[in-house]
RNA sequence: GUGAGUGUAGCUCAAUGGUUAGAGCACUGGACUGUGGCUCCAGGGGUUGUGGGUUCGAGUCCCAUCACUCACCCCA
């Protein structure tokens, strides 16, 4: 085969493309019961914007990014995430001028060069929201609350919802001295992932997978237990809200996030039915983030969705079926191939879905498609029935026939109990 | 970037180193000359991922390479 898709992306086929549909449309509607709004952002961006947001020191910016130079010589990115590209337009288009908060959702592919496994690929689809100016714990919590109806909505509830607080540009920098210190008494017991982890980013260690390393973290020092008063206080708040609603929720204090510019909130909804990359949405809080790209000091909340992920679980579900159509024409003659050709504009006019047969063949192997496109009513038009001035229908499922006026089709279906 | 596993028809898979690489499903047609599903019959569809090597002979063994899958890393 002479072209094929390269690594890591993939054609999404009907009728998997109907669980997408699903997914998509659910997420709009729920969200705008929320009290969002759609932004679409461009694909491309400076890639400075991202080595900025997302952290330079990070796995995505240092080896993950699709880059390249533009015609012009500058730096272009495909994004590898959602938040910057939306942070971006937020202080670009003044919009903290307008009330706060400001509630946004996008749906699109993100891409990173990584090595493809179940449930992670280099084209990658996310939906995103992003609340703007308000730091209060109680969006966090309603944030939550709306992935778990976004979820029950779609049939899948069930999945676990992990939090932490990650404490903020006060507390988290003594505590990351604290846990430094108590890895430093056993560096050298760590396996090799976590000897560089506690160079880089020291936090990982806490969620490396290695026996020995989880054995000798179990007496590590958690995060929530050094938080300042302002970090404790919002993230019990946040705590308080759930459980109003009546959320079941785990603290995990191991939990980590990838991106340097979470504060406070982090959160993950994940699934034991994923395999390794089993998280199925995640996110928190970016007080510091708009400040930093030269907007206005503007406490900031959102999280992602991964698609494929969801698309995985849903599709165990229910697997996807093609809908045939409502109608089907089957016909013997130019005269009836005609007039059914007609028939065909004028109902689907009228909102009906319908196909007929265009190929010249028996009317055994036209009705033998009729039944593997999954058509429901099936109208079979020869000389006999047009010379009589009627069509006859066949209802698949049920197993009925009869005669109608050939004038009659379309009031046939308005009356139809489709 | 690291490791392991797998590459044969559109899909799922057979084929001890030995004839012309098969089956099920799917597709097309027929049995039923104007009636779907069930049944039966027939047909189309293959550079066995690619390139080398060993051998009288390779889908099968060896090497390389590419792709896919899973895991690590990392993350949605």
């Amino acid at each position: 085969m002479k072209y094929k898709t390269i690594k890591g992306v993939q054609d999404i086929l009907p009728p998997e493309t109907f669980l997408w549909q699903e997914v998509e449309q659910t997420a709009k509607e729920i969200f705008s019961l929320y009290g969002f709004k759609e932004i679409r952002t461009p694909i491309l961006e400076f890639t400075e914007l991202f080595v900025r947001s997302i952290g330079e020191t990070t796995d995505i910016v240092e080896k993950e990014m699709y880059t390249f130079q533009d015609r012009a010589g500058r730096s272009i990115t495909l994004r590898p995430e959602g938040t910057a590209s939306v942070v971006r337009a937020y202080i670009q288009h003044g919009l903290s001028q307008l009330p706060a908060p400001q509630k946004f959702y996008y749906i699109g592919p993100m891409f990173r060069y990584e090595r493809p496994q179940k449930g992670r690929y280099r084209q990658f689809h996310q939906i995103g929201v992003e609340v703007f100016g308000v730091d209060s714990p109680d969006v966090d919590a309603e944030l939550i609350d709306m992935i778990r109806a976004f979820l029950q909505r779609i049939g899948l509830d069930s999945l676990s919802i992990e939090i932490n607080s990650i404490g903020c540009e006060q507390c988290r920098p003594f505590y990351r001295e604290r846990l430094i210190e108590f890895l430093s008494s056993g560096v050298d017991t760590l396996c090799n992932d976590c000897q560089r982890r506690y160079q880089k980013n020291p936090l990982r260690v806490l969620d490396c997978k290695v026996p020995t390393c989880k054995e000798f973290i179990k007496d590590a020092p958690r995060i929530t237990d050094f938080l300042c008063d302002g970090c404790k206080e919002h993230f019990q708040k946040f705590q308080q809200r759930l459980k109003a609603l009546e959320i079941q929720y785990s603290i995990n204090p191991e939990m980590v996030r990838g991106l340097d510019y979470y504060t406070r909130t982090t959160f993950e909804i994940t699934s034991n039915a994923l395999g390794a990359q089993n998280a199925v949405a995640a996110g928190g809080r970016y007080d510091r983030l708009v400040e930093s790209f030269g907007g206005p000091p503007t406490p900031a909340v959102g999280f992602a969705i991964g698609m494929e992920r969801l698309i995985v679980l849903l599709s165990e579900l229910k697997p996807p079926r093609d809908k045939g159509p409502m109608v089907y024409f089957v016909t013997l003659g130019e005269e009836a191939s005609e007039f059914a050709f007609k028939e065909l504009s004028h109902i689907r006019s009228a909102g009906f879905s319908a196909e007929m047969d265009f190929r010249r063949s028996s009317l055994k192997s036209q009705m033998r498609r009729a039944d593997k496109a999954g058509a429901r009513l099936v109208f079979i038009v020869g000389e006999d029935e047009l010379s009589k001035g009627i069509v006859k229908y066949r209802d698949l499922r049920e197993h009925t026939e009869g005669e109608i006026d050939k004038q009659g089709v379309l009031d046939f279906l308005k009356n139809f109990n489709f």
